[in-house]
DNA sequence: ACTAACGGTAAGTTGTGGCTAACGGAAGTG
DNA sequence: CACTTCCGTTAGCCACAACTTACCGTTAGT
């Protein structure tokens, strides 16, 4: 679920209620969600009026971008291992 | 516990006795563990008399990378315009 | 001011993911 | 052939993640 909340999010920034319509879960479940992903330094809100437009931040896949590299790296060098074994 | 499990593959290929040893859970849950990464195409195994020795997979992480790298550019994306935006 | 819209929070329920314990099968070893 | 080792599978339990309902604070509109 949270994986959907922020694809959408990535195409555009979005208040909690838009995103709840097109969710099959209710808008406090979003707002929950939502919650945990900002904790996770994954998205940005900003208030606007009543309404608190949620946004991609930008800094928040760093991490995890660096942890996949390292192990596609290594995955990589086991794989070339593998390759030089059986030959 | 999973990324813990995977961590340690990336390291070098090890069994599951093995692997459970260094672990604070019991064998049987290491294995269902390896189970599920192994329908998710992360690990594979390979029988090895009683041993069942597993080791990464290579091809795992490519999708994971492409998600990875399409919300990444999204992201960079949308930073430069707010960046813009605020000038 | 009164009302409506929007969203965060608390409380309560439920589904389920993850663990252990117990069992059974397959492969080495004497 | 017994015996041990190693592993996968199942059943069952439990903690917790996730959801809904209800409520309250905040802001814009008339």
């Amino acid at each position: 679920m949270r994986v959907a909340i922020f694809d959408r999010l990535s195409e555009r920034p979005m208040a909690v209620g838009e995103l709840a319509e097109t969710l099959p879960v209710s808008r406090p479940a979003v707002s929950q969600h939502l919650k945990v992903l900002k904790e996770a330094g994954l998205v940005a809100s900003e208030a606007e009026g009543t309404r608190r437009v949620y946004r991609i931040d930008p800094a928040g896949l760093g991490p995890l971008r660096e942890w996949l590299d390292r192990h596609w790296e290594r995955a990589l060098a086991a794989f070339a291992e593998k390759v030089e074994e059986s030959e």
